[in-house]
DNA sequence: TCCTGACGCGAGTGATCACTCGCATACAAT
DNA sequence: ATTGTATGCGAGTGATCACTCGCGTCAGGA
């Protein structure tokens, strides 16, 4: 942020060019998504952009912060939850279905945040989601019954959360033919599957 | 392709602008990959560039080709060898060595292709790779042993290819600090595992 | 009411880039 | 040798885009 907006036209001025960008990369994706259009889309003039944001990329970085924000909540909100819980099957499925709840919410945006957008700039906000939902997955793993055949909970959550993670993004995004209750089936069997592997040591 | 080279020193020069591109791409990254950029690389003007491909595109498209053949020669190869044989948990562990060494061969390309590309151009490319691995799995799946536990090799063979292409994509990317022989195990684990939980039906 | 700073505007600027065009050169067939 | 064609060159073109600047407007405290 380049000023701290003052007035409260100006604080819904921020708004809206967030608004708008959120809107223009979702309905016409990366490459359409210049700053002239993001300004005519919230009805605000070039300049005034400006004021308020750095440069492009800030603009992004608003929308994506709050995509991320809100599909990290779900998520993390119903692990965190249940975290303390003797952890059992219910609670692997539960967290599916609010990982592929949260990813279904805005499809749009996801294709544009997970296909379309510069990783270069964004890793870093991409990969804090990640790790805390891995960290809460770690916590869990460790506290779980059994959790003494899996011998370290920190590679078992990296393991599980990247590969959930691609499969819910690309059923999200490719409609592959498998219903959702299918799919849940088969995350909740990749899941259990992969932890009751016995391992030596 | 806009044009045939016919004689010897266009069909090296296109050989020059693909592995230029190439180059360019792994080295400097998407965005730094200009035409001009390109042609000053392979020292050729940027006009000739455009006597043999249509766009940028085109150029772009070839790199990946060219990649794309090779990684899949890498994989594909090891799974057609065996895809008759009596499955093992020896062909699941060569096969993720083989897709391990496929992306480790040019780390830098594998970043652009899986961060930087506009997907939208190249999807068709990417996704052709992952269906040839997913039907040969299929295949493998179908003939294994205790195929029975496993409704639909289809769908299992989606679910394995897409959780082990990014777990191997984000290792190699990401370097995590797991050993490259934890993490073949760990990605046995998931498959055996996977594949071992009973199903009703 | 007046005044001051915050606010907003939009034409403009400089740079970049994909791509073209007219011309010079190299090759090959006769 | 000559001619026709394939090849290669590189300055140039038009368009796009991120970003700026100078001026007019508005809010709110006195």
């Amino acid at each position: 942020m380049r000023k701290q907006p003052q007035q409260r036209r100006s604080r819904e001025m921020v708004g809206r060019i967030v608004e708008a960008g959120r809107a223009v990369l979702a309905e016409e994706g990366y490459d359409a998504c210049s700053t002239n259009r993001i300004a005519a889309r919230a009805g605000v003039s070039p300049g005034s952009v400006y004021q308020y944001f750095p440069d492009k990329a800030a603009i992004v970085a608003a929308v994506i912060e709050g995509w991320s924000d809100e599909t990290a909540e779900r998520v993390a909100a119903s692990l965190a939850d249940r975290v303390g819980e003797p952890g059992g099957i219910g609670m692997v499925r539960a967290t599916i279905e609010a990982l592929l709840s949260a990813l279904e919410a805005d499809p749009e945006l996801l294709r544009v945040v997970s296909e379309e957008l510069p990783m270069a700039q964004h890793k870093e906000r991409r990969t804090a989601l990640e790790r805390r939902v891995r960290e809460l997955t770690a916590t869990w793993l460790a506290v779980r019954p059994g959790a003494s055949t899996a011998p370290d909970p920190a590679v078992s959550a990296w393991v599980l959360v990247l590969a959930l993670e691609n499969l819910a993004v690309r059923w999200v995004l490719d409609s592959p033919p498998v219903p959702r209750e299918r799919l849940v089936e088969e995350l909740v069997a990749l899941v259990t599957g992969y932890l009751s592997v016995p391992r030596p040591g």
